[in-house]
DNA sequence: CGACATCTTGAGAGACCTCAATGATGGTGG
DNA sequence: CCACCATCATTGAGGTCTCTCAAGATGTCG
């Protein structure tokens, strides 16, 4: 890992998170909090399980994971972390939180340093700048209570249909994809680690989702081909 | 429902979770704050998915849960609510929050209604308050995700011994059980839907447990019979 | 004592898994 | 430029955990 330079002017992430009131009014203030950043190359661990991480980090480019390991090698992956998102929320409110999780790079990426006073302080400074904040915190929660109703009552088809459709849609939100095709950085193994599944099964899948012509998956990108059929096997309710 | 009193002096509840510096503080408050309680009978729908409601609802007693509800008649349990949790988090920061699923009575309840602009205000009033209310969204989110962790990874007995062993430590924390054995109003269908089974599979997985002397479940109570042997078999990784 | 909810149990089926082998693909070094 | 390697995708055969559907047992309550 290596500092670089990476200015917030330009940065058109912050405007869409969480320090998004403060940095549409005054990117320097942010500008001016940032401790540097940090680079971490594709596969590396950002965060290991039983950190207590003392700097906040949020994710500049580049795309992460949050995951559990079981000593057999299963793993179960929490959340994907695409830029706008928090390394480690709980370290801005809790000190010493041990996180319970390890944190990994799927590739290369940027992150923003912040010392969790500082962000304490901005997302303390008004009235919007706080529900800004609780807005991301709400929608982190309710990401994963999607993929546990997921998990526990859907098939693979719905599954994966779904985690697709909501990548690309929180992608989308942060202006960093705008059609039915977009930069989708997940092996199959992730996929299925996320979703509680096998490789095996969810290249099948994939494979019968590739020839009812609803989504495919190659090279790193996604391709969204009927996103309407795609929503209803998603829906399966 | 209907309101009644319950004084806010005597409870012990807020001492241990969201407002517990200002109610340790000054119960009197809090008891300033609150709009009154309401009841409802077990089985009653508290809120339905879609509402957004304008009042913040803190449980004083009684169980109930959240979980979202399928066409064909599946559910998914999101989260048990007991006491000292909050019915509706969300509505404090964020106005209008519609809300993706619905809460129902597992036994009668009663609830403490606030006002979310309150609520807001006294969590503000002092970074210890604030950073014991975020203990607590922490918390909670560490409990969906390791919900999601057992519904990908676990095996059925290792997934319901998981739950009992969770529910007994969060009700010790709260002051509402002292040992081994503890209210547990849970039908084996709500089980089933807690952790993406089937009431017939919960049903001989609970026989298994029981025949092994690692735990039972009778009569709306559950028995940790063995603790060491069933924290194993929760951590079959 | 019915009426109802809940628990229990059985037989058969399906979704998904395990294990293993075979193809692609892309990068690296000689 | 090709051989080589590691990583990842693909495919097959067989197994199992869990499900579906159904019936019966048990318990609860008015």
């Amino acid at each position: 890992m290596q500092a670089t330079e990476a200015n917030c002017q330009s940065c058109t992430i912050g405007q869409s998170t969480l320090y998004s009131v403060t940095h549409a009014d005054t990117p320097d203030t942010i500008a001016g909090l940032r401790r540097g950043t940090v680079t971490f190359r594709a596969h590396q661990v950002i965060q290991k399980a039983g950190d207590a991480p003392t700097t906040t980090y949020t994710l500049r480019s580049g795309w992460a994971y949050r995951a559990v390991q079981f000593r057999d090698g299963r793993r179960q992956i929490l959340s994907f972390l695409i830029p706008g998102d928090m390394i480690n929320v709980g370290s801005i409110w809790i000190d010493e939180y041990a996180i319970g999780f390890y944190v990994r790079a799927l590739t290369d990426v940027r992150l923003c340093a912040f010392a969790p006073d500082d962000l304490r302080r901005v997302i303390n400074a008004s009235e919007a700048q706080q529900s800004c904040f609780a807005d991301y915190i709400q929608r982190q929660f309710l990401l994963a209570e999607r993929r546990l109703v997921d998990v526990g009552q859907r098939l693979a088809t719905a599954r994966i249909a779904r985690l697709v459709l909501d990548l690309g849609a929180t992608l989308r939100a942060r202006g960093l994809s705008c059609g039915d095709s977009f930069e989708f950085p997940l092996r199959q193994e992730d996929i299925a680690d996320a979703l509680g599944l096998t490789t095996a099964h969810v290249n099948r899948t994939l494979l019968k989702l590739r020839q009812l012509g609803l989504l495919e998956i190659k090279l790193g990108r996604a391709r969204i081909l009927d996103r309407a059929k795609l929503q209803i096997m998603g829906a399966n309710d």
